[in-house]
RNA sequence: GCCGGAGUGGCGGAAUGGCAGACGCGCUGGAUUCAAAAUCCAGUGAGGUAACACUCGUGUGGGUUCGAGUCCCACCUCCGGUACCA
């Protein structure tokens, strides 16, 4: 009884494709066109495969079959990102190594994807905690750590593109004399402030309770840990930081050359945050020491512009100057106050005697608040007075310089000139501490100017008076700078990256840190040898937090921690390791050439198989891990050690796919209904899953049928594990087999768009598999065979034009990625086909080809019934020949003013008047005794006439 | 608040400015069967009719056009992202 049995067909398939391993790509750079299709590769969690994975690889499995069938060169590799927390947490509660876990993980995934018959290349798998992966990505950091951004090189690359601004290699940073003449050790400190990799003491995310230090993500909203909900303080601690921020203008600029959404590219531009404005120097005469005594301020002051005309804006403002970064020079005659960030360096400076109190109280306060605390718009602004003054650089006005947390250190200056009648934060500010508001800008329509911060007309601004907002920006600048007091000036909201994290499971840094006698870091610094690579984590056996915000890798076996070199200088080695982004920022190099010893890839193999041509994955994706790996690739290709700047040529983001859709109704304490209009903000009732024959659509909304009064929430949720809605591929390839789910994720709807499981709708697909399977087999039969109505002769016109049509219209849709009209052009080929007595060979075979990325299994195995001995990965895609569509007659609509009133079946290749003559006759009714005002024809299509009377 | 995306039958969705709802699910009826499953056939936007006819219908209101789901303007709702970046 051969019916379509999946479970026979699958693992034969894939057992023949391993044996024969039909899907390797050869080792050597091969002749020809390319394809390289990528996933984004997954992590391999303890919870396995979700249906959320498949989506976007059928995607690409499917395009991979495709291009192969039409004689191009595909690159389809599969590999994980392994370093991540959860490992490591497990193995602080149950003393399992990570790697145990991990690689246990990554078998689970492994076999799971297999049988979902991805034609993956798995000799080219990698894991980013393999040894040897490791080893490549320390490298790389090596060659961050020695390279410096020179903004000002003008060069041309081997895209043939000149650019400006390259990262080069740091024996090649130019040391100015005065560092010179200070010795190596200023020298080193120089070149390691200029590094792409240097250290900062950042700010991170201590959790005493838990004893660990937390990433971002494991920080909730409010301020507490993820897990146990624990208080989380701010703790400034050595990090690593990836200097980001030089490339930020090539991150923003060259995305114009890819082909992504352009909502992500619009992500990752408001990511980049570029702004322009200028930066204005104010001068406080409370911060000049000695030399002035005896001058009043607006002496000094003028004494300061004097200076200023004849130096011009120094790179650097002078010890008693404030400088600001604004977006609006053109508000400078509004500035009523001047605010710095608590961590300003001039806060002590500028603060005077009786505020110091208050001052050190509010700075104490603003460490210990998160950034997500200090942005809470809810709250009201708050701030303190230092008690001194700076002077307006334009109208020599004194202004009182202020401290508050919103403004920010690591934008800009970390100070800002406040121009309350014009900025709303400024304003919020003003009203809340009572300081002065001048209009400067005249609204063009009748609303008030207070608040207004669009473009208008200049007001209260001396000279500029009168003079259009974008006119005066330029004028000012012009001023400013012909004055030496201020210039134009770009900034952007990206910060450097803080690369390090205070984790066992995560690449250890390949630095050398040298120790003095009592054990403290000197802050000199030498990399490990390339010959050394990689350097490997210690064996640990306690993953328990010791209560201090030391890293785990601190208390590993002193043999790992410490060398002690020939002239007897002591080492300790970096205990910091590197987040989860590492490895994912350049895995699709190392797929090219997974085994390479001596290098991360071949450079031949990277200028054949770069850059990627498709790669699918989710938003969630969007700004950090693609713009990790866009940075990464453009220092590699600074180096000359990549030939594209890009490397995603063209991303698409494949939808959410959400869990089976839900009715749900509300009842009170009391178990009476309440509508879901209805429901208060606060409601602590009962939610009731209400069953869909309960239910029924009124308008807009469903309600409940009992009583129409009742709305009930009809909506599908995420899927998660507390919800209980989640689907097990597993499940899935088990009840239907892999082909249906296949089929079914890619037939659920466009690829990008989020959208609903359905169990039924996995049954309709099963179902059209089942169709396909008896439209060619005999499911009678004893044994698998051809099913008697298939028959080795030709086709007739109607079957070749239907297998044609198909044929376009599946090739079309696999192009467009629009894979759910792809299935439905073949599900209605089979409806056609299976209907007919005589099946010729030469119209299913094509088609079985057709189906073949789809459910390559099932259509393997038809392709095997029908005779053939190899497998069809490398057929022929079937061609299309629009001769054998055309229809000799068709029938088309006839419109009376836009309106359908008849049709009429006309020959295909009808002119015009043939067309209008035979329309005439199939709405005569409704044309005799008027006037045809205007007749409209489009051949093939239809034709209207405009009548009158 | 700002940015992005989307609103089409009971549901998922389809439609180069040219017959709205392809295809699938669900539902209804029928065939087959001792019965069921499976399968096959027919129907299935709403109103209306004995049946046709006809009328209405793509979130709302306007507009452009011989003709609008599609283009333009205004608005509403939902989903996602983001958050004092001067």
């Amino acid at each position: 009884m051969p019916r379509y049995d999946a479970r026979r067909i699958e693992p034969k398939w894939q057992a023949y494709w391993d044996q024969h391993e039909t899907f390797r790509t050869p080792d050597e750079v091969p002749e020809g066109p390319k394809f390289y299709a990528l996933d984004m590769f997954p992590y391999p969690s303890g919870s396995g495969l979700h249906v959320g994975h498949p989506e976007g690889y059928t995607a690409t499995d499917i395009l991979s079959r495709y291009k192969r069938m039409n004689g191009v060169n595909v690159m389809h590799p599969m590999g994980w990102d392994a370093f991540g927390l959860p490992a490591e947490q497990y193995a602080i509660e149950t003393g399992t190594h990570p790697r145990v876990t991990t690689y246990k993980n990554i078998d689970t995934f492994r076999r799971q994807l297999k049988s979902l018959g991805f034609s993956y290349d798995w000799s080219r798998e990698v894991a980013t905690t393999d040894i040897e992966y490791v080893r490549w990505t320390q490298w790389i950091f090596l060659q961050l750590f020695d390279t410096w951004y020179d903004p000002g090189f003008t060069w041309t690359g081997p895209d043939g593109k000149e650019r400006t601004g390259k990262g080069r290699p740091i024996a090649e940073l130019p040391i100015p004399a005065e560092i010179e003449q200070q010795g190596d050790d200023v020298v080193r400190q120089y070149q390691d402030d200029h590094r792409l990799a240097y250290q900062s003491h950042a700010p991170v995310n201590w959790c005493p309770a838990l004893g660990t230090v937390l990433a971002n993500e494991e920080v909730t909203a409010d301020g507490k840990s993820e897990r146990g909900n624990h208080p989380v303080e701010r703790r400034a601690l050595r990090q690593w930081m990836l200097r980001i921020t030089s490339y930020a203008e090539r991150l923003g600029s060259e995305l114009d050359d890819v082909n992504w959404p352009e909502s992500v590219k619009l992500l990752q531009r408001n990511w980049i945050g570029k702004s322009i404005g200028a930066e204005v120097d104010f001068y406080c005469p409370s911060l000049e020491s000695g030399g002035t005594s005896g001058l009043s301020a607006s002496e000094s002051f003028e004494e300061w512009k004097q200076a200023r005309s004849q130096s011009k804006f120094p790179a650097q403002p002078e010890e008693s100057v404030l400088r600001v970064y604004t977006t609006r020079p053109d508000t400078l005659y509004g500035a009523t106050y001047m605010v710095i960030a608590p961590e300003h360096p001039f806060v002590e400076r500028l603060t005077t005697e009786e505020n110091k109190d208050a001052v050190e109280e509010y700075c104490r306060k603003a460490g210990l608040k998160s950034d997500l605390d200090r942005t809470d718009l809810a709250k009201e602004k708050t701030g303190v007075f230092t008690g001194s003054y700076a002077v307006n650089p334009v109208n020599g006005e004194q202004i009182p310089v202020w401290i508050a947390d919103y403004v920010l250190i690591s934008y800009g200056t970390g100070a800002i000139m406040a121009v309350p009648a014009h900025d709303e934060r400024d304003l919020e500010f003003a009203q809340q501490f009572d300081l002065p508001v001048i209009e400067v800008v005249e609204t063009p329509d009748d609303a008030p100017n207070i608040g207004f911060t669009g473009e208008g007309t200049a007001i209260n601004s001396g000279e500029f008076t009168g003079t259009p907002t974008k006119e005066f920006k330029r004028k000012i600048i012009e001023k400013l700078d012909s004055e030496g007091v201020g210039t134009k000036a770009v900034n952007y909201k990206l910060r450097d990256w803080l690369f390090s994290r205070q984790r066992y499971w995560g690449e250890p840094f390949p630095i050398w840190h040298e120790i003095d006698d009592e054990g403290n870091l000197t802050g000199k610094m030498t990399p490990v040898e390339e010959s050394e690579l990689p350097v490997e984590l210690p064996e640990m056996e306690d993953f328990k937090p010791k209560g201090t915000p030391e890293p785990p890798l601190s208390f590993a076996p002193e043999e790992w921690l410490y060398k002690i070199d020939e002239n007897g200088t002591r080492w300790k080695r970096e205990t910091n390791s590197m987040p989860q982004w590492a490895g994912s920022c350049w895995y699709y190099l190392r797929y090219c050439d997974p085994k390479n010893d001596d290098a991360f890839i071949d450079p031949e193999k990277e200028k054949y198989w770069l850059p990627v041509d498709l790669y699918i994955g989710g938003v969630e994706h969007a700004v950090l891990h693609l713009l990790y790996a866009r940075f990464w690739h453009k220092v590699l290709f600074d180096l000359g050690h990549v030939t594209c700047p890009e490397p995603f040529q063209k991303l698409v983001n494949q939808g959410m796919i959400l869990g089976e859709a839900e009715l749900t109704g509300f009842q009170d304490a009391e178990g009476n209904w309440i509508s879901a209009k209805e429901l208060p903000d606060n409601f602590e009732g009962e939610t009731v899953s209400v069953a869909a024959e309960d239910v029924e659509k009124q308008g807009e909304s469903f309600v409940l049928k009992a009583n129409p009064s009742i709305a009930i929430d009809s909506r599908a949720h995420k899927m998660s594990k507390s919800r209980g809605n989640v689907i097990n591929p597993d499940d899935i390839v088990s009840d239907y087999g892999a082909d249906s789910l296949r089929l079914y994720e890619m037939f659920m709807g466009p690829l990008e768009q989020t959208k609903p499981w359905s169990m039924s709708g996995v049954e309709g697909v099963f179902r059209f598999l089942a169709r396909v399977w008896r439209m060619v087999a005999d499911d009678r039969a004893e044994e698998v065979q051809l099913n008697d109505a298939v028959q080795d002769v030709e086709p007739n016109e109607e079957q070749l034009r239907i297998l044609h049509k198909t044929i376009k219209a599946v090739t079309e849709d696999i192009e467009k990625l629009s894979f759910n009209t792809a299935i439905s052009r073949m599900m209605e080929f089979t409806n056609e086909i299976s209907g007919q007595d005589i099946r010729p060979k030469a119209v299913l075979e094509p088609f079985v080809l057709l189906l073949s990325p789809f459910a390559p299994h099932l259509a393997e195995e038809l392709w095997e019934l029908l005779g053939h001995e190899e497998s069809l990965a490398y057929a022929e895609w079937p061609q299309f020949d629009e001769s054998k569509m055309v229809e000799s007659e068709i029938e088309i609509p006839v419109q009376i003013k836009g309106k359908v009133r008849g049709r009429v079946k006309i020959a295909a290749d009808a002119d015009q008047d043939a067309m209008i003559a035979a329309a005439k006759t199939a709405v005569a009714d409704y044309i005799e005794g008027k006037d045809i005002v205007k007749t409209i024809a489009v051949p093939g299509r239809m034709v209207n006439f405009v009548i009158k009377g």
